[in-house]
DNA sequence: GCCTGTATGATGGTATACCATAAGACCGAA
DNA sequence: TTCGGTCTTATGGTATACCATCATACAGGC
């Protein structure tokens, strides 16, 4: 590391980003994603103001916030409500993150060293360890800690802040995927397939296996929710 | 057309979308990308208040939104200023774009009917008109259209969404590629290039002018603003 | 009994008031 | 002249007040 090149940028005086919108913000994210409100459970501020602890301006804001990020609708004349999820938008989504992510991931194979294939150990590791305690929360942590990886290391920072938001929007269904059985075996090889094409420095193989796995996790998702889940 | 199958829907009073939040914030959104307000420029609210005549709640929530979609970056301690451009981060989005747009187009040279093609000739037709205008903003409208008709056409709704938003934070840069002297003849030969293989139905070849449209488009993009645009 | 008109309460849209803080101007002393 | 301190003010963060509107419930007439 080259860090301490610059000894007086440590100095700086971290910023608390404790900003009562942030932390609310962040707050209101989770419980979204990790399906605390339902999705088209409608979100009436001052209710959320209550719970939350702020007033109605920082719930205001917030709410655009996620309104921008799709997590959150507006319905003309009733106000903010979970976003729902159509089978149809939800395999866009697979579809693009097919596309960003095999991009990304052929990228990584063709610059890998030995320091990134290091953390794509770790988070391989962390991905068994999980799955063999059958913790789909864990799981998609792993997960996410191992493409974030391949993303910074191919320098597709805006890509990789896409496919967040994207998976964000789906996260519900994820770890529906995940929660099923033969997943819990198929998702970490197919994952370990990629990072042995990376480690060869394959890129076109690498991002085969990187199409064949979101492919497959989609198909998964569809067999789930079939049609549609509100 | 099967639309007056339903005379009843016809019957719907349209709520106007009129907010003064959604106003405000397609105001400050056109500012931001035409140029009015500079990369860099510190957003006011109270400022805001005035020139838009709107109170400082609207404009907060606006801020909020452009900021999750990128426009707006917020600096601690000193409030929202109009984003920046990195090239890094201009790279990339042109990266996104050749990847999203080009499978958009493989998809609807699959898919694309009569209907489809008749309207883009269309679109070809008005980018003919404006670029002998040399009306680089009549060129950039008449660009989305195109490309508009396209990800409809193949179902990339979601993926058309995110390529909106990343041309938006490209915008400037858009319009000054266009300015360039042979960028006014070469663009519209390669959008034709890509229309004439997906009038073929030809989805690989379509792709592959699609993909060396965006790269040409992000080389001029570099030779102009080199290192970085601030 | 059903339909219609009305009243009331809940809710979002908008505006404004207050506060803490940071940046900049100003001033005085060494 | 320059450094240091203080004061002012601009600005964003937060809370609250007010209003228009919509949904629900209820009452009355056919």
């Amino acid at each position: 590391m080259i860090k301490n090149a610059d000894p007086i940028a440590a100095l700086r005086i971290e910023t608390p980003p404790a900003t009562l919108r942030e932390m609310a913000l962040e707050r209101m994210r989770r419980a979204i994603i990790s399906g605390v409100f339902e999705p088209g459970t409608r979100l009436v501020e001052r209710t959320l103001c209550d719970q939350l602890g702020v007033s109605r301006s920082v719930i205001r804001e917030v709410i655009r916030h996620l309104e921008a990020e799709g997590l959150v609708e507006m319905l003309a004349k009733q106000g903010p409500i979970v976003a729902r999820l159509e089978w149809d938008d939800a395999r866009q989504i697979y579809e693009i993150r097919a596309a960003l992510e095999s991009t990304a991931v052929a990228d990584c194979a063709r610059v890998a060293d030995e320091k990134v294939k290091a953390e794509l150990r770790q988070s391989l590791n962390e991905l068994d360890r999980t799955s063999q305690q059958n913790s789909p929360l864990g799981i998609l942590d792993a997960t996410t800690s191992f493409y974030r990886t391949i993303f910074h290391a191919g320098g597709h920072t805006i890509a990789w802040d896409i496919v967040t938001r994207l998976n964000s929007r789906i996260s519900r269904l994820r770890v529906m995927t995940l929660s099923t059985p033969n997943r819990t075996t198929s998702g970490p090889s197919q994952i370990r397939e990629i990072f042995a094409r990376i480690e060869k420095n394959e890129p076109e193989a690498a991002a085969a296996a990187c199409r064949a796995h979101v492919k497959a996790a989609a198909a998964i998702a569809e067999s789930i929710i079939g049609v549609d889940v509100t």
